[in-house]
RNA sequence: GAGGGUGUAGCUCAGCUGGUAGAGCGGGGGACUGUGGAUCCCCAUGUCGCGGGUUCGAGUCCCGUCACCCUCCCCA
């Protein structure tokens, strides 16, 4: 007897009706993104740490306690991604496709890493589906990737409230900041003690604290609306023209900030309204693939929390009929062909490699609910037909395979 | 990283104040050898997560550990 495994910690398998959620998700993420026209791009699990460092931020918790590194044999530091927008900037510039398009629309699909805590909707490996907007600066864009958003949150019945801010740039952020830590230098006795920590190296984060002493001491707090240069503002006040336009309902949310450094002027996040967690977020990041090396580019997006929408969403419906057919008797060869002349036909069948009588058969016909059973007796076969049995009504005739339609 | 809860048959769980384990579902078999969707009958030797301790004796108490769940932190 040898030990049983178990996936680590935050790692799981994911099937059955979980896993026809995950499918039901990602199926009509991509089919919205069809109509949009963005391109799938896959990039590498891993990447140098160097990649997630730079563009997340080392301050940020996400790099300081939640990813995971390692070197490799020839001791070069590499992790796991943790978010999908860095490894996409990365290969953006390394590939060149600013040389090819004026602009690109780009999404991905697929597991991330972070060192967690597991929770409801939260693993060590998790999914997302993510997009990505390369080289449009205007606000139309923030406005058609917010309506992207709504549109699969619609289409996947979840109900999310959107949340916006905008968080500024180069020419007012650091204004705002510095007002900001001089407010919160003001309140610091109010504070939590991890924003107290906070507030000189991520003061923005402070505005976003959970802590209801925080939260009422950051009510007053100087806003970043009324700091944006006069192009944010008008960048900002031009979006939400758009969505209101677009009939998109959203909520502005002045203290949104976002936990992720990289963000300029646009930000979001879609908090389901039934569990208080985000499930899309994402926002503009204008200075990043300079940043990286590359050429000035303007550039959003927003990720897709695949594990959190399956705590909302149902499980789809089969949309299709089964059929199961039952051999009873010394008919494989028979049954063999039936079953491919009724596939050949498109219909989904199983054929039965259940032993026992016909009772038994359809007791698991039952259980499989199936749509139809195709008995295949050794009378039967002597007639070349099945006898198709309607399990909803029980109503049963013989026909021949090619008949059924 | 902090706090709380849980961990008993494949699944969901019951087991009171310590005396070495049960139910439902599922699964398998069967009076019926060609007919289902609550006909009947039979079938569970499971290291009671793991390790240690207390005790004459622990699933039941204590400690540790692992995993899961929840809250905080953080985030999708």
């Amino acid at each position: 007897m040898s030990k049983e495994f178990q996936a680590p910690r935050g790692f799981h398998d994911i099937l059955g009706s979980d896993l026809r959620k995950f499918r039901r998700i990602t199926s009509t993420v991509r089919d919205i993104l069809k109509r949009y026209n963005y391109e799938e791009i896959i990039t590498p699990v891993v990447e140098f740490a160097e990649v997630f460092e730079r563009s997340i931020g080392e301050t940020t918790d996400i790099v300081q306690k939640e990813m995971f590194v390692f070197t490799d044999r020839k001791g070069r530091r590499l992790a796991l991604r943790p978010e999908g927008t860095a490894g996409v900037v990365r290969a953006y510039i390394q590939n060149r496709l600013y040389t090819q398009k004026p602009y690109h629309k780009l999404f991905y699909e697929g597991p991330m890493f972070r060192y967690e805590r597991p929770q409801a909707g939260r693993y060590r490996q998790f999914h997302q589906i993510g997009v990505e907007v390369f080289g449009v600066a205007e606000p139309h864009a923030d406005a058609e990737l917010l309506k992207l958003a709504d549109d699969i949150l619609k289409a996947l019945n979840v109900r999310a409230t959107l949340e916006i801010n905008s968080l500024g740039c180069r020419v007012c952020r650091p204004a705002y900041r510095e007002a900001l830590v001089e407010y919160l230098n003001r309140v610091s006795d109010q504070l939590c003690k991890v924003c107290v920590d906070r507030k000189d190296r991520n003061p923005l984060r402070v505005l976003d604290c959970k802590v209801e002493t925080c939260k009422e001491a950051v009510k007053e707090a100087t806003k970043m609306v009324d700091f944006l240069c006069e192009e944010c503002r008008e960048h900002y006040e031009k979006v939400k023209a758009y969505l209101t336009n677009l009939g998109v309902s959203f909520r502005e949310n002045h203290n949104l900030v976002r936990g992720l450094d990289y963000y300029t002027r646009t930000v979001f996040e879609a908090v389901s309204e039934e569990l208080d967690v985000a499930v899309v977020a994402g926002g503009r990041y204008d200075y990043l693939v300079e940043e990286f090396g590359g050429p000035p580019t303007p550039a959003l997006g927003f990720a897709v929390g695949v594990e959190r929408l399956m705590l909302l969403v149902e499980e789809p419906e089969r949309d299709y009929e089964l059929y199961f057919v039952i051999p009873f008797g010394d008919v494989h060869a028979y049954a063999l062909k039936v079953v491919d002349v009724l596939r050949k036909k498109g219909k989904v069948v199983e054929l039965s490699y259940r032993k026992g009588g016909l009772r038994k058969q359809l007791e698991l016909a039952n259980r499989l609910s199936a749509d139809y059973a195709v008995i295949v007796g050794e009378e039967e076969m002597k007639e070349g037909v099945v006898s198709l049995k309607d399990m909803r009504t029980g109503e049963q005739r013989k026909v021949k395979p090619e008949e059924i339609d």
